[in-house]
RNA sequence: GGCUCAGUGGCGGAACUGGUAUACGCACAACACUUAAAAUGUUGCGUCCUAUGGGCAUGUGGGUUCGACUCCCACCUGAGCCACCA
């Protein structure tokens, strides 16, 4: 045979693979599925390096050992390709992102494809196909439709130099990571997406998936949930209150001052006459420091006094009321209570400006004296002193007895705060998603006639209807609440009547239906023949149908059947009002209008009692104060980039977009008239928060797909069809691939994404699984992840140190792609940082080199099944095969590469010394050897004289019994230390092992002239003799 | 400062649930093959000693145990993530 040449046999196997389609993954396949994920690369113009193949190469290993375990498996592959990189790279040299991205796609999809990997290509994605991003768009107007995505005026991080507003990420050090000038804070509005709405259950969801623990604990810090009191206090002399948070009220009596976030609304409020000076200007400083500055200054402490004093309601203690730039405005009330006896930071103020500090807690050493320096405050652990009705009680039962106190005597409520803030969504770059909304001077101030319907047995006279029509005419909104006929015993049609009759309704006319209203308007909507503005449900009833009981008259007020077509039709928007805690209309109701009308769905906070009382609930003026904030029609996506010469930044601060006039100035969607496009863009982590439900939306090559016949029938892929884009099935209509492919089995990916991606990914699919679109709560099955590879020396591969780059391509050609394969899974433990070693690389060609050779001069025993030894086979052998078979398998499953490849090494350390064995050992080799070295396992499959690809085989079963040794070397020890081995069988018993131990020459020597105490055997392993 | 992880030959590393520490690979050395080299094969390879045997070795110091790389306590070193989060 001839000599070992990758180069002769890697690319004909790779072209074989993709014309067989082998690694195509087949919707609806009877076979079991797998999914197998990877993070999907960023096309950088420097292509891959051998870290970035690690992770691929695993999964790869994986995804092949699943198919030869008969798994229907989809490994898929696409690009994450906006990003600040190819934009910058597009404003140096003037060239198209689309054109730089294409070209990097081209060739880091060649490196990939030299590498073997069973990717289904077929599936391939881009995030900035206008394809791919209407979908992004698409679940970003979910988000705003459900109050879940909100502009607020923020701080941002502005870079002076490159006039550009920069994302955390972006911010190294308090400096751009670009040029490295110090970055100032800018007042900015911004997107945010809602993502502390999830945090409860993107923490408690934790719990039902199968995370390594490392990336539990690091995503649960991150979110940090923690319980805690909110505690009101009394502002000495005025009429405000202050309330401040904390999880340690059981310190309470030690507290001595409180301490205000500069932004705190009541900073500047409650300040005395005398103080005001100081204090506005310190506030005005704290809101211009840049990040530098409060690095640089380090934690010393500064702060003003207000003049003003809180009650300590424990102790009746004047709690002098400072304002300092070490509490956070952000975090719980943006309020501190100050207790410098046992807390750090506290101690450092009370210090710095000569507070009062009291001890309340005692440790384990008993020492109460006064702290004098901050080493002495302590923590965790102790008894309470100076404490009235707390005296004796140790920290935990004493959090537990203040906090029901203080709840009780109505001075603090429990509350629960969060690390995890809301996900600041917009970026002022170019190259990203437009955020699919425009802005609308008309409809800013358009003013509106309100129609209010009451529901069943009610009035427009309540108190919140009263509040609502106030707020709505001080915004030059008309209102008009009749009170309508037979309330006591409605007919809905009478009532609609009534209403058609004595309002006008025209364009401008929003109506409100409450409770039963909601019947009564859509009764109304039937009829009309102008389209209105919007329609509100508010509570509203769908169906007669209420918890805990009947309403015989509200069943009587109708027949319940609605033309929901027509409804549909009669109004611009629908949206979908409800109090989350109202118990009697089921909630199922709302989301079902929510889901009939394609509504924005909201709920306000708890205790509404059905929009009864007169509170004010901002969340419900928004809805008809959207600040001229237009989604664009779902019908119009995708909001496309335009293409332009230049993707400088401006001098205002704004993305490069609002400099292109053509595109910014557009058609207002709900008036027509001029209106402004968004000209933020999304962040990074927009489209890779869904990317792996659009590999499942895929639609090409469809011949090759088992369809459901039901499907083809159904209208839904008709629709399909209609799309102007084929390349991906509409997202709403995919459910049955969702169904098929979620959850994603098996996730691999890098620990720095722990908190961003995979959160933020996590966050999406809950949306999205609420919108009940996707089958599961939870995106990912099983998430592992892996450790970086560094260069030769321990360094980091960098870009600003090319020559720490290792690049594949030149590997690939010298060694081979099954070669450098082996080598990345060889040369550590997979989920640890390792070195590169060019000479590693060498040893794992040389394995597969005595494998070909082997393999080309052997010969074959046709004589057994595997499972019985030939006459004339090598000694052990089917014990050492079974027992690879065994550990390979394993490993792979525990992620542990560089073991299972160890094992083959013995296995062909082993069978090399022999000229002949057994044909099904040396087949099921090939077979557990395919996964790391697919096109040598393929070529010598083939060389054995198989037609078929090595990879439609089975992976190879083992026997137990065999897999277990027969003999062992029984351990022979003296006070724990080895003195002698001696051959035995495995299962031999206590007295057997004893008679063999003491009958061993080395073992008499030592025990002469000693007495034994006593003797311990551990069956199969060893026997001690202690002395 | 917090959280998480790691520390074993010249090097990458292995060791199940506490049971022969150093598997496998690299590097190195000697030998064989060769005119020679490369390649390949064979053998050796923690350290010390009075050496057919024995002592000491898994970052350091203690502890538990018949027995500890493994469990517990304290410390040292390094890495990653977060960081004035009340």
């Amino acid at each position: 045979m001839n000599k070992y040449n990758h180069r002769d046999i890697e690319k004909k196997w790779q072209e074989f693979w993709e014309k067989e389609e082998l690694d195509k993954a087949l919707n609806f396949d009877k076979k079991p599925k797998f999914y197998g994920l990877i993070e999907f690369p960023y096309p950088s113009g420097e292509g891959l390096h051998v870290g970035h193949i690690r992770p691929d190469t695993a999964m790869d290993i994986i995804c092949r050992k699943r198919r030869l375990q008969g798994y229907n498996v989809l490994y898929p592959i696409g690009w994450d390709a906006f990003g600040l990189p190819t934009e910058n790279y597009a404003i140096k040299t003037g060239i198209h992102p689309t054109v730089v991205t294409k070209k990097n796609t081209d060739n880091i999809r060649r490196q990939l494809k030299n590498l073997g990997f069973s990717f289904d290509w077929s599936r391939e994605i881009n995030t900035t196909d206008p394809a791919y991003y209407k979908w992004t768009q698409w679940i970003f107007l979910q988000f705003l439709k459900r109050g879940l995505a909100y502009k607020k005026k923020m701080a941002i991080n502005w870079c002076p130099s490159c006039k550009i507003g920069l994302a955390n990420e972006e911010v190294v050090d308090g400096k751009c990571e670009r040029c490295g000038t110090p970055v100032e804070k800018r007042d900015k509005e911004q997107w945010l997406l809602a993502i502390t709405k999830y945090a409860d259950r993107l923490d408690k969801d934790l719990d039902t998936v199968n995370f390594l623990e490392k990336i539990k604990t690091q995503q649960k810090n991150w979110i940090g949930r923690k319980e805690g009191i909110n505690i009101t206090y009394l502002i000495d002399g005025t009429k405000e209150t202050i309330t401040v948070f904390t999880t340690r009220p059981d310190t309470n009596y030690g507290a001595t001052f409180v301490v205000l976030a500069p932004e705190h609304e009541l900073a500047m409020k409650i300040t005395t006459e005398d103080n005001k000076k100081t204090v506005a200007a310190y506030v005005n400083n704290a809101s211009k420091k840049t990040e530098e500055e409060r690095i640089t200054e380090g934690r010393k402490k500064t702060g003003v006094f207000t003049g003003r004093f809180a009650i300590n309601h424990l102790t009746g203690k004047k709690m002098p009321i400072w304002v300092s730039d070490f509490v956070l405005s952000g975090y719980g009330t943006g309020a501190v209570v100050g207790v410098p006896g046992h807390d750090i930071r506290d101690f450092e103020f009370a210090k710095e400006f000569g507070l009062e500090i009291i001890r309340v807690v005692v440790g384990k050493d008993y020492d109460t004296s006064p702290i004098a320096r901050p080493e002495q405050v302590q923590e965790e652990e102790g008894r309470m002193v100076n404490s009235g009705i707390l005296n004796g009680l140790e920290i935990h039962e004493a959090t537990r007895k203040i906090m029901d106190y203080m709840v009780e005597k109505g001075w603090g409520k429990k509350v629960v705060t969060y690390h995890l803030r809301d996900w600041i969504f917009s970026r002022q770059h170019y190259w990203g998603e437009p955020i699919p909304v425009v802005f609308c001077e008309k409809c800013k101030n358009r003013k509106y006639n309100f129609i209010f319907i009451h529901g069943y047995d009610s009035t427009c006279k309540t108190p919140w209807k009263a509040w609502l029509k106030k707020e709505l005419e001080k915004r030059g909104h008309a209102f008009f609440g009749p009170e309508l006929p037979n309330t006591a015993n409605p007919n809905v049609e009478e009532q609609a009547n009534y209403i058609l009759k004595n309002a006008k309704i025209d364009e401008d006319t929003i109506i409100i239906g409450h409770s039963l209203g909601g019947a009564v308007m859509m009764k109304i909507l039937e009829k009309i023949k102008t389209k209105i503005a919007r329609a509100v449900f508010l509570d509203a009833v769908l169906r007669p149908e209420f918890n805990h009981r009947e309403i015989p008259e509200v069943i009587a007020s109708s027949d319940w059947k609605f033309n929901f077509k027509k409804i549909k039709k009669a109004a611009n928007e629908f949206v979908v009002l409800a109090d989350k805690d109202f118990i009697i209309i089921p909630k199922d109701q709302s989301e079902e209008l929510g889901k009939l009308f394609e509504a924005r769905v909201i709920y306000v906070k708890p205790n509404h009692r059905h929009f009864s009382r007169a509170e004010i609930e901002p969340e419900v003026l928004k809805l008809f104060d959207d600040n001229g904030r237009v989604p664009v029609p779902e019908k119009d996506l995708p909001v496309e980039l335009p293409k332009v010469e230049k993707y400088q930044p401006t001098d205002t601060g704004e993305s490069p977009l609002a400099a292109i006039s053509d595109w910014v100035n557009t058609k207002c969607p709900r008036c027509g008239g001029p209106a402004r496009r968004e000209t933020d863009t999304m962040p990074n982590w927009a489209g890779s928060s869904w990317y792996y439900l659009a590999y499942l939306m895929m639609e090409k090559n469809p011949k090759s797909e088992i369809r459901n016949p039901k499907q083809i029938k159904n209208s839904k892929f008709k629709i399909r069809n209609d799309e102007k884009n084929l390349k991906y099935l509409d997202l709403r209509f995919a459910g049955d691939q969702f169904k098929y492919w979620l959850p994603v089995d098996w996730y691999n990916g890098g620990m720095e994404h722990t908190t961003l991606h995979l959160l933020y990914s996590r966050f999406w699919h809950k949306f999205l699984f609420d919108l009940g679109l996707v089958p599961t709560s939870e995106p990912y099955a099983k998430r592992t992840s892996h450790g970086v590879i560094l260069a030769e020396g321990g360094v980091k591969m960098s870009k600003s140190r090319p020559e720490t780059i290792i690049n594949p391509d030149d590997l690939v050609k010298r060694f081979g792609a099954d070669a450098l394969r082996v080598y990345e899974m060889f040369i550590g433990p997979f989920d640890q940082t390792v070195a590169w070693s060019m000479d590693g690389l060498a040893g794992a060609q040389r394995f597969l080199e005595k494998i070909w050779n082997f393999y080309g001069q052997v010969k074959l025993m046709d004589c057994d099944d595997g499972k019985k030894p030939c006459a004339n086979a090598p000694a052990g052998l089917p014990q050492l095969l079974h027992k690879t078979v065994k550990k390979v398998g394993e490993d792979i499953e525990a992620m542990k590469f560089n073991t299972a490849i160890s094992a083959m090494m013995i296995f062909m350390n082993f069978i090399g010394k022999h000229e002949a064995v057994p044909r099904a050992a040396a087949e099921r080799f090939l077979i557990i050897l395919a996964p790391f070295a697919p096109h040598l396992a393929e070529e010598l499959w083939q060389k054995l004289c198989h037609k078929q690809s090595i990879f439609r085989e089975k992976w190879p079963e083992y026997d137990p019994a065999l897999a277990q040794d027969q003999t062992i070397k029984l351990v022979l020890q003296i006070n724990g230390k080895v003195r002698d081995l001696v051959e035995a069988a495995a299962d031999i018993g206590e007295e057997e092992a004893k008679e063999l131990a003491l009958a061993s020459e080395k073992i008499k020597k030592w025990l002469v002239g000693k007495e034994v105490k006593k003797i311990i055997f551990v069956k199969g392993k060893l026997i001690n003799i202690v002395i």
